[in-house]
DNA sequence: TTACAAACATACATGGATGTATGTAAAGGG
DNA sequence: CCCTTTACATACATCCATGTATGTTTGTAA
């Protein structure tokens, strides 16, 4: 029992990665905190230690994955773009390819979506996506206001668009077990919709 | 503590609501038994007396709400069509009305997507879906062999999007709490994507 | 070197969910 | 009219998850 800080944050990450993963097969409901400790070979003292509770761990796998992205996105939306939607665009493929990749993603994805956890776990849950809805709708807003969007679609219905699609698209990736390529399929198809969503100039 | 066969029937049908509504907003694992029969006003002992235990109610639920709708497209897809895809993009729609007016529907989508239970019901889940994916490949495969299948999509591939923007757009609406209109956004994406899926020919 | 706090492990108390076993009153058939 | 079965309610036993309280050992700073 003799632990540095050093040592600490590498039991902490240990918890985190036993978490995410039985969180992820289980399910964060049947995932009980004995059998995470003991999957990340401490003992449930250790856990207390380092969280207040499962939400809590929820929480640091959503900050330590998923977080960075979004602000990412999020920043790219709040500094104007003299194309929005082509930014919509790039960012959305570019959110494929590191989902593709990032096994972290995948299973939080999958925690949030398939096995969302009680009352507050689901509050917590509504106001992420909700996040993520309005940094969407700026972006769109921006674009009608350039009068590049879609004469027959309001900002919203194109952020709930790209929202469906781009869940629908990781969700079925991930329940159809990676079975298909996840980006090139993804982007044929963002790319129609994007056709389908910009404004169709020139076509006469 | 008089019950006929009506009476019977009437709670299990009572329970099966009871269960339905607490496993939507509470989700599986935390709506306990007691709550649900609680809430349909007998106790435990009438639950266990109709069903063996919660995967029970679940399959239950299933079969009364959502299995006849995948019974009749899979009828469908089985006794050949002359032009599957245009039976696929009316089916697609046809399941969006049906769905934005029936609430049991609704609440059993929930409960299988974002409150999916343990192993045993995750599993049943799985099958569940993998049996609708053999449906829709069925028909995209008739597609391709008459002809009228995009080239640069194979039939696995068709099937996957179709799958995804349905998916994707019933649990969208529920997420924002049917805050858009799900048939009339729906049916414009899906008719851009069926343009997009099917051959194009007199481009030129 | 000593004292304090970090970083856990261990032990305990509690409540809650499940399953089962038993009780029981009415329905329904002969 | 009686007997069996239905359709539950009640009671009990068991287990398990959570939370907390306490113990223990070692870094670490003064």
């Amino acid at each position: 029992m003799r632990k540095t800080k050093k040592d600490a944050e590498q039991t902490r990450i240990a918890i985190l990665d036993a978490a995410e993963s039985l969180f992820c097969t289980q399910g964060t409901a049947t995932a009980t905190l004995e059998k995470i400790s003991r999957a990340a070979g401490v003992t449930r003292g250790a856990l207390y230690w380092h969280f207040t509770d499962k939400l809590d761990i929820l929480r640091a796998l959503h900050a330590r994955s998923v977080a960075p992205q979004e602000n990412l996105i999020r920043t790219a939306a709040e500094s104007g773009h003299d194309d929005p939607l082509g930014l919509l665009e790039q960012a959305s493929i570019e959110m494929l390819k590191t989902f593709e990749k990032d096994e972290h993603q995948q299973r939080l994805f999958t925690i949030m979506t398939a096995h969302r956890p009680d009352e507050e776990g689901a509050a917590w849950f509504a106001e992420v996506n909700a996040n993520m809805f309005k940094t969407l709708t700026r972006l769109t807003v921006q674009a009608r206001d350039l009068g590049m969007l879609s004469p027959d679609l309001t900002p919203e219905e194109t952020a709930v668009m790209m929202m469906s699609t781009m869940n629908g698209l990781l969700s079925e990736w991930l329940r159809c077990n990676r079975s298909f390529a996840l980006v090139q399929l993804g982007s044929k198809l963002l790319r129609k919709q994007m056709a389908f969503i910009r404004v169709q100039r020139a076509t006469a």
